[in-house]
DNA sequence: ATGACGGCGTTGCGCCGA
């Protein structure tokens, strides 16, 4: 079972992109985030004609996030976070399917820093650790994937020295981040690659891309069971270097069958 | 410290992202 997260910034500016990817990569569940589209001009179609059937929740020009399933019907259980500060914003929304709870989220950014937008991420983090700890509590195979906004180490950062007071990377964020997976959750891609310089985004500006200075935001946290299922994580890298391309890539993991032992 | 790039929309600029 393939689980992805992509930040596609811009469901349809983006959609000859995405439909090429999940045609290449076919993954059987997909997290996107940053739509940037209202409810009603989500590509529906476009998607189910690539075999898809999808849970969205949209959010005219900003943020935006949907569930896509090929292994069936998304079950959706919550379109938003319990107790997200602004309401307003469409960044979380959770689904059952192929006997995983799945949950996608764009956390806020959080810049400038300080500010009332980093005040918002911190609150956004908050209500989402608590949410995390009743997930875990329920005793549930569940993914937390999506685009977190926070580099956890300086391993993930290009140049850390550059980011320290940044909303991504201040200490603040990075620890919310650090006892979020201490509550028991696994880091998929980090664990499958313990001391490799691996990112997922790359900004337009600079010839980043062209350069590698890239930054590691968008994470996949496995609960426990999963944890012992897990098989590959991986960026789709090569996807960031097409036209027309998000300027995050593409991030997935790979599951292996749920046994009696890794069960429940 | 700033801008660059790119998507969106009371659209050919201003705002936002990271």
């Amino acid at each position: 079972m393939i689980i992805a997260t992509y930040n596609v910034n811009g469901v349809n500016g983006r959609l000859p992109v995405l439909l090429r990817w999940l045609a290449e990569r076919q993954p059987d569940v997909v997290c996107l985030q940053e739509l940037k589209a209202p409810q009603d001009k989500f590509p529906e179609a476009a998607i189910a004609e690539a075999g898809y059937e999808a849970i969205w929740h949209g959010q005219k020009s900003w943020n935006g996030v949907a569930i896509l399933s090929r292994i069936g019907t998304p079950v959706e259980t919550r379109r938003a976070l319990p107790g997200d500060p602004d309401e307003a914003q469409s960044r979380y929304i959770e689904a059952a399917v192929g006997g995983v709870l799945i949950g996608g989220l764009y956390l806020p950014n959080g810049n400038p820093r300080p500010g009332p937008k980093f005040d918002y991420k911190l609150r956004w983090f908050d209500a989402f650790a608590r949410h995390a700890r009743e997930l875990l509590d329920a005793d549930m195979p569940v993914v937390l994937a999506g685009d977190y906004n926070v580099m956890p180490t300086d391993l993930d950062v290009y140049k850390p020295e550059r980011w320290r007071d940044d909303a991504l990377f201040a200490p603040e964020v990075r620890a919310a981040y650090a006892n979020l997976v201490a509550q028991g959750w696994t880091d998929a891609l980090r664990t499958q690659h313990p001391d490799e310089t691996i990112y997922t985004f790359w900004d337009y500006f600079r010839n980043a891309y062209g350069r590698n200075a890239g930054l590691r935001i968008d994470h996949l946290l496995l609960s426990p069971t999963l944890a012992g299922r897990l098989r590959a994580a991986e960026v789709d890298r090569h996807v960031r270097n097409w036209e027309k391309t998000s300027d995050h890539a593409p991030v997935w993991i790979e599951l292996g069958e749920a046994t009696r032992r890794s069960r429940r």
